[in-house]
DNA sequence: TAGATAATTTAGCCAAGGCTAACTTTTGTA
DNA sequence: TACAAAAGTTAGCCTTGGCTAAATTATCTA
């Protein structure tokens, strides 16, 4: 099934890692998923703010496909949170702080997208892989992934 | 802060997508997600295996940094969920199944890390993105990540 | 402008995956 | 071989982020 390779270290053996270092990975994942929510939910905000002037909980909940009482739920703990600002059964907007860390987000999200597609990989693909990899993008992959992308 | 870039759609509008397919997007993040505690354990597993010849408990425990009564909780989810055989107090090893799993992501696994080390980026830090980014990575994008490999 | 519809929130449920404290079993050694 | 230390488990707690059902508020339209 899995034909004979050769690309680097595929015939090593397992590249020994001391049992820390390889904790402090799996914490540094733990806490990406922990961001992730917040991330996305400025990310999206900002995005229906700029498309359409405001940032509805319905809007929302389609585009995460989620229901609209788990929106409400992550809004609140956003405004906690200081990324988001709002009053009762109005629309979302965000905080400098939540402006900041979209446009962070955002600019990270099109580099991620731009490298994937310019491996040829289709657009469907590229954007669908690069919702799930930006938030464990460190910021040296992201300046290789920029450094590639230049001398294209 | 942020210099004038210019790569690909770094200047164009957000690319509009459908809300659907949007939605299907964030449903395969999540699904991701779920699955990624069993493929971490089932590729541990193998590792504590193929190096120590049994993976206890401790010491998977010491490699997530995470306190034993959580690997036991997980371990017995993995224990229902067909990939793991083992008796209390024992040592834990893999089902057939487990270990195709544990062979498919580590494999997945190894050509991430290739590939990032192929754009210059430092092993550390190859090692830690690689953990986060390899339970999002389609077999569409996993295929390209060789391609570029195998012509290197 | 009143009433129907749409949007939002509240309350309460669930599973996942962390934790600590306390208990049991296994292992190693005096 | 008995007992101390190490390993593993159990019980019970917490937060996150899903859900449904039902209540409330806003909006649209006849």
């Amino acid at each position: 099934m899995t034909k004979p390779q050769s690309h680097g270290r595929e015939t090593f053996e397992p590249v020994e890692r001391a049992p820390e270092a390889q904790a402090e990975g799996f914490a540094i994942v733990r806490q990406a998923h922990e961001s992730e929510m917040a991330e996305d939910y400025v990310e999206l905000i900002a995005e229906l703010i700029e498309t359409r002037g405001e940032a509805r909980p319905v809007d929302i909940a389609e585009r995460f496909g989620v229901k609209p009482p788990t929106v409400t739920k992550n809004i609140s703990r956003l405004r906690t949170a200081g990324l988001v600002r709002r009053e009762r059964y109005r629309a979302v907007f965000l905080t400098e702080e939540g402006q900041a860390l979209a446009e962070a987000c955002r600019r990270r999200h099109r580099i991620v997208v731009a490298f994937l597609l310019s491996l040829g990989i289709d657009e469907e693909t590229a954007e669908r892989d690069a919702e799930g990899i930006e938030h464990h993008v460190s910021d040296e992959t992201l300046e290789a992934f920029e450094r590639k992308l230049d001398r294209t």
